[in-house]
DNA sequence: ACGGTGACTGGGAGCGCTCCCAATCCGGTG
DNA sequence: CACCGGATTGGGAGCGCTCCCAGTCACCGT
């Protein structure tokens, strides 16, 4: 038979195969094998031999091949609700997916990013993690009747969430300290010496937004505080407007407000502004993100600082280790927020 | 997490292969891969034979399998030097994500995201592109003296980049009209009657930067513009700032600031409350990028829009094209930009 | 000297898919 | 009724790699 190379693909040299290094270090196919894989159990000649080979071959695995006979594709997905891009404060997204990439740097996992928009799409992504095409998956912004991560858990895929479901998540998640850091925030407001300190909260099927709210609760005492105080919102600029209206009217004597993110924070301060409040005179305001909007309201914006950046590569790492060790048990992180004081407060 | 799967080629239940449809729908594997790949010669009989077993099995193909066989990958990377998700505005960095995303939405391809954060990575990364591991690159924020492109044309990868290197850049690309945009900029600053129109560039090793000063250089006239006018900076507020203090220590007499960038001028107009001049009586400001910030600086910043997006999902549009085509000559797109006027002019 | 031992090694057997070609089928022709 | 050509079909031949096992070989103990 003639070994007639009839690449489809033909263009640029011919990429060397694992074979072809076998031939010019006059060694097997397992032997080179066994070297750029790093068993064991290869004599120091072999392995030079073959890593010249290979250097002067240029040679690079093929990862199809790879994929093909173990099973393994060496990637991990990224998976970001489309809307939570919007929404969230912008830097969110970026600092995650720099902390994602800064864990899987020295790996040479591959990452692939997956914005999920429509139920459609939320379905063939089921679909499409069910046929195997990643080694683990990281969920951010799970809201809590998400089915993704049972989905996930039932096809027994390594998952890490950022953020959880609820106070009881069985799957591994990291994420920040949302009770502390909105206690925080309001002992903050404590300490000023303001009295009717109200919150604007985010959507509550998301646990970081109960959280907050939790915070903002127990921070105030023991019991639930005066309804009143508390108007629920959806994480947007506009429902901080709209909460911030309603809080006015409901409670001309507000002296503090605690929004459960940035962008809420700097609707709330518009609304202030044009109802004649003087902030932090009048009333104190306090944000949750720490994003770039709170640097450039007018006053600048005393805002709770989640390490973003630290919980994409706390998750890769969960991620990486469930995938090595299959028999893991789930891990849950929570990591510490911070409070940067500004002029609002 | 009950079962640790130990036997490596157990996978959860064993997924159907291409044979398997073929025994159910009784036909050979030749007639399957031809219903699955949508080539036409099968019969309409075989063909929902085949589509039932699809069905019923819940085949999926492997794509490793024909990955290896096809060379071809089904995936694109999206190449993003990580610096650039610093100091650019933020939404530029999702706002691209999103429009790629769409545009790559009813493809099954699988979008790559690569930050590189150092020279090494940079190498690294050029192996991988020369290793064929995705079909295409997308290339956004390229430098006048970025390696890359050249290296994609080397290979002969198929590129599209976001932004140019030049205004002669041979690869095919889709950039904002920077030019058009900072002109309209400084013309709406002229027709306020401000006659001493600064402006802070961005850094001038990128395409953007130098066509949005030539912007600004042509408004005012066919001559180059007075050089204590204009003070070069690096798309990061801290540089606007001190690029302001620059331009106030220069020209005392300024009245107007068009920055490359919104958080040049965020930067700016701190400063310039600093100095005591009122935004905009005193001195009126203009941003470029229209992102957040513009819309939650004291005032409410006027601003150039670039329709980041929509540049996204071109860009995939063209790779898509070009991946589909090899032969394609390469493309070149500019987007017009849009004034948005607020309070700070 | 000889079997035993452990360290290495080569290469067959696929992984699941696409390509391609020979084989088959069928209606229409002469 | 034999023959022809187009439409359809089945399945062999790999793609490049890992797994695994049957050797091979130098060396040791008795």
């Amino acid at each position: 038979m003639s070994r007639v190379a009839k690449n489809p693909a033909s263009r640029g040299s011919a990429r060397p195969t694992l074979e072809a290094v076998a031939a010019r270090a006059g060694v097997g196919r397992g032997t080179v094998s066994r070297v750029v894989n790093g068993s064991e159990g290869v004599s120091a000649k072999a392995r030079t031999a073959v890593q010249k080979a290979i250097a002067e071959l240029g040679y690079v695995p093929n990862r199809a091949a790879r994929t093909l006979v173990t099973s393994r594709t060496d990637s991990v997905a990224l998976v970001i609700p489309e809307a939570e891009t919007r929404l969230v404060a912008e830097p969110y997204f970026s600092d995650t997916i720099r902390g994602v990439t800064a864990g899987l740097a020295d790996t040479d996992m591959q990452l692939l990013l997956i914005l999920v928009r429509t139920a459609k799409e939320r379905e063939r992504l089921a679909a499409y993690l069910s046929a195997q095409r990643v080694d683990g998956v990281l969920l951010v912004s799970v809201h809590r009747d998400d089915p993704l991560p049972n989905l996930l858990e039932t096809i027994d895929m390594p998952a890490v969430l950022g953020g959880r479901r609820s106070d009881r998540e069985p799957l591994s998640y990291v994420h920040a300290d949302n009770e502390s850091g909105a206690r925080a925030a309001v002992e903050h407001l404590l300490d000023r010496g303001r009295r009717a300190i109200a919150t604007i909260t985010g959507p509550l099927d998301m646990e970081a937004a109960r959280a907050r709210l939790d915070g903002h609760r127990k921070a105030l005492g023991a019991e639930p505080p005066d309804a009143s105080l508390v108007a629920q919102a959806d994480f947007t600029e506009e429902g901080g407007i709209r909460a911030m209206r309603a809080l006015l009217e409901r409670r001309p004597d507000v002296d503090a407000v605690f929004a459960a993110s940035d962008v809420m924070a700097a609707g709330a301060m518009q609304v202030l502004r044009e109802a004649g409040r003087r902030v932090p005179e009048d009333v104190a305001v306090v944000g949750f993100d720490d994003s770039i909007v709170a640097r450039h309201t007018d006053p600048p914006m005393t805002s709770v600082r989640q390490p973003i950046e630290e919980m994409g590569r706390t998750m890769t790492r969960m991620l990486l280790d469930e995938i090595a060790n299959p028999g893991l048990p789930h891990r849950h992180v929570a990591l510490a927020t911070e409070l940067v004081v500004r002029e609002s407060s």
